[in-house]
DNA sequence: AGTATTAGTGTCGTTTTCACACTAAGAAGC
DNA sequence: GCTTCTTAGTGTGAAAACGACACTAATACT
């Protein structure tokens, strides 16, 4: 079967930027392509946007297909489309960016046989295509959001401890807080649950869990309330 | 002549939302389509991307053809592709905004014989499309990036006073501004240059022009530093 | 019992923010 | 040329936010 246009039209993709944050710091996962170009690089997971799915449809099925990651934060970044990003022709890629509680995904093998695994952000292979520059791209994104919005809390298990949070922060803004300042603010949101519980299996004394209250969140948002870190 | 390929391909187009201000306020530059669908609606300027050409070249090129705008700033804003944003079938649209000086601009015929029009952003005509949509999307964005970004000066008269400036903040953010907190924050950021020049023809105390001093911007942005209003 | 490691907590000086009201200058009308 | 009208232009003080800083508490391991 073929499709016939009285124009030519440029082939549309997703590609995505999926984030996890682990002990070693910034994690980005990547897949190994086994095809033609690019065979044995790795690149950002992604595929073509079928013509009666919308393009975020596309972006979670991609994921889903070949890292078996679902249910997670995806935000549109930004639109590809230089000429000649693809030597096969036009080409334009709709990126979009993920965060995921990386401890709930840890090693994937790709159900398709591809390799998919996860990089430290600041140590990627080479990658395919424009890939690094929409890496680029959505680590200044991720920098600038967690900033201004609580989204740094997709990227941390369901019950964390203050310092986990602490750290998630430092890792994506490049740069130490203060610990007594970090408390005194993220708990001033009122964003925090205070569990009942203390994490465990640690030799020094167990931080006390807390969990991200997102109800609440919500409601502050309507309010037009501020979350700037 | 005609293109065929294996799978559906959406069409791929651009969008503006081209943005000014005056006395009356935020407008919004349209144009009335003269095709189906929605013949007779007034439309946000776009057009196809062309084959061999990048995605922000064609979005500046539809809007010189279309409205003789040109050389302006542009920012790719937002992909949207739903399925059945537009009845022919599967039409990805790239939304870009662009700010212009209006008094540069003022009431452009359209080369094409299209209808051009600036509308007042918070009264606009019924729209073709999702483009009211994408609308809401320019001006979220845009109200955000002033915040951060001394963007706003792209709206202005090279020439202006501070208290058009104040009324330009004023008008995009959407609430009042203190007179002397604004002209303290906004020279201290030191972005301006005094001119030795007033305004004319008003019938009360001339008040000083500045320029904006893109140079200091651009060096300042390289040291980190916050342009937050 | 001692050691090692991280959790958890308060103060104070500095900076930033915000609210607020009067005089200065020029044009227009008389 | 005096008055009136209108917008330009300017400083202070109180409150809030920020940022630097150091010790005790709890637990696991030896």
């Amino acid at each position: 079967m073929s499709f016939t246009y009285e124009y030519p039209r440029p082939a549309l993709t997703v590609d995505c930027v999926v984030f996890g944050v682990d002990e070693g710091g910034l994690k980005i996962l990547l897949i190994e392509r086994d095809i033609e170009p690019f065979a044995g690089r790795w690149a950002l997971p992604g595929g073509h946007v079928h013509i009666d799915e919308e393009i975020e449809d596309a972006a979670r099925r991609e994921l889903e297909e070949e890292t078996g990651v679902d249910k997670l934060f995806l935000e549109q970044l930004y639109t590809f489309g230089a000429v000649d990003r693809d030597p096969r022709g036009r080409v334009v890629t709709v990126a979009y960016y993920a965060l995921v509680r990386l401890a709930d995904h840890r090693v994937r093998a790709a159900t398709d046989a591809r390799d998919a695994a996860w990089f430290a952000a600041d140590a990627l292979p080479p990658l395919a295509f424009d890939h690094a520059k929409i890496v680029e791209v959505a680590r200044a994104r991720l920098r600038g959001k967690v900033r201004y919005e609580p989204i740094g809390f997709e990227l941390l298990p369901r019950k964390f401890t203050l310092s986990q949070l602490q750290r998630l922060y430092e890792i994506v803004l490049e740069r130490p807080l203060d610990k007594r300042n970090f408390r005194k603010k993220i708990l001033a949101m009122e964003l925090l649950v205070e569990l009942d519980e203390h994490e465990t299996g640690v030799a020094h004394r167990a931080a006390r869990l807390y969990r991200f209250d997102e109800r609440r969140y919500r409601r502050l948002v309507r309010q037009g309330f501020n979350f700037e870190i």
